[in-house]
DNA sequence: CTAGAAGTTAAAGTCAGCTTTAAGTCATGC
DNA sequence: GCATGACTTAAAGCTGACTTTAACTTCTAG
């Protein structure tokens, strides 16, 4: 499979593949006359990366996951340790994420007569030092 | 009050509050020898305006209704829309997140032989797809 | 008066995850 | 045998929200 093929088939651009490549999350295939000439296995390989990109990993992340993963590796202690700091991260994008929801909604319904009013009715200090927690 | 105090107070970085007026975002002060002093209400604006940005606004919306904004104007309708799109923003990222976080408890309980046989348990294509629709 | 802290500017650097560009080489169909 | 499309590389560009750097000026305490 040329990198045109892959490309279409995991509806990436070519570039990006080339991009795995070059950092290191993808391994460098068979090249003829200068061309990479990818495995059929290769698409899995692709969409397990995209998956976990999808799911918050960075390629920083999976490459160290990977490195560590053989062919048929079982699921190994390293890829159940990040999962679980990931799963914490996701857990606290969750909290931050409704706190903003109520905090947004009390915001569109309030009758202070300026917004600068409104921030300070919802005791800036406070308010603001707990949204500071969430800052990334 | 002069930049560094303002920073103090406000726990930002001087070069940030320098950057936020450069971008149109504050106002720029009276200056004092080239200095800037800043009037005691800047304090509030720029709690604001990081209020606004915890909350998920760009620099670039949060210009947009400031500009808008008389000092003690009530709470506009540019606001209420934007504040309604963030909602939705807010919304389809709790969303998504909450997708991850069982997609990953799956993965964390699963006992396939590899994460390539786990990724493809779940169904590789609708899952993806799914996923997909929350790409940023 | 002077050392040193704090202020000033424009421009470049940072992070991630790519894309775009430029300048070429290889493969394929007619 | 050649036009065209697909491929190659390294390097630069993009986004957003800043920070850092360099080279200077101004303020303040002793």
């Amino acid at each position: 499979m040329k990198i045109g093929e892959l490309a279409r088939r995991t509806k990436l651009n070519a570039s990006a593949i080339r991009y795995y490549e070059k950092i290191g999350v993808l391994v460098a295939p068979q090249r003829v006359g200068g061309q990479r000439r990818y495995p059929t296995d290769s698409f899995d390989r692709v969409l397990l990366i995209r998956f976990a990109t999808d799911m918050g990993f960075t390629l920083a992340e999976i490459k160290l996951f990977l490195s560590g993963l053989r062919d048929n590796a079982p699921v190994g202690p390293r890829w159940k340790r990040l999962a679980n700091r990931k799963l914490l991260e996701v857990d606290q994008n969750i909290a931050r994420s409704l706190k903003l929801k109520s905090l947004l909604q009390n915001l569109l319904h309030c009758r202070c007569a300026s917004l600068q009013q409104c921030v300070r009715a919802l005791g800036p200090s406070e308010n603001l030092r707990l949204l500071q927690n969430f800052r990334r």
